[in-house]
DNA sequence: GAACTATATGTAAATATCCGAATACACTTA
DNA sequence: TAAGTGTATTCGGATATTTACATATAGTTC
């Protein structure tokens, strides 16, 4: 295995990026900025957050290079900094998807199995 | 937003896979994987890590999906759950990938700018 | 069953994370 | 410059994560 500082890190990087990912606030609040931008106490009411929950999870995004916040006038707009963040979690919820799926089918078999029994 | 209980609890595992990504070494040790199923003794070995801090990140995979354990005599070969874990993973890697480069095409510009000048 | 090998877990210390409440800061407008 | 609105930070405590070291467990082989 190449163990090279470079790949570490970037490995550091990469699991930052993961880091970001992984709190449910978080993913709401990128899957809440997929179709516009949206401000701070947007963002609060349609979370359901106090403001300033609200605010330092946008700075963990902000520090992983996940969104950017843009002032225009009195607001501060946040945006998703790059599109293929939803493709990448649509992808992690699909597998997800797939497993529950999976596991329903294994109740509904082990259900008609019993009735069989 | 829909707030609804099932919402919130598919997040939560969505998090939680997200967090199961979000560790340098377990990133490692999935792509560690792509190729085919390792034990724990390799895995150790390739990521020149102690044993037991091997088994620990294996059994956080494990217990996010991410990875499947199956006892094959002596040893327990670990193998991806999901290629498209891997899909994901690179997903991200290329967004990280191409910020790098456009900060380091910044830093290009700016020396160039700085030479002009 | 004893010895052996592979894997997992207990423990403790260091470190990080999350949240609520209060407060500070930034920008705008009057 | 003062008031007002939007956003960020600080502090505290509770909780979780990571790691190393030692040890336990599980399965195999003799």
């Amino acid at each position: 295995m190449n163990k090279s500082p470079l790949l570490q890190e970037v490995t550091e990087l990469h699991a930052g990026i993961c880091n970001g990912l992984a709190d449910p606030t978080r993913i709401l609040m990128l899957y809440a900025l997929v179709d516009e931008p949206r401000n701070v106490n947007d963002l609060t009411e349609t979370l359901n957050l106090p403001q300033p929950t609200t605010s330092r999870h946008l700075k963990i995004l902000r520090q992983q290079g996940l969104v950017i916040g843009e002032r225009e006038g009195l607001y501060i707009y946040y945006r998703l900094a790059d599109k293929r963040i939803i493709e990448a979690l649509d992808l992690l919820r699909t597998i997800l998807n797939d497993r529950l799926t999976y596991r329903a089918s294994l109740v509904e078999n082990q259900n008609s199995n019993q009735k069989q029994e």
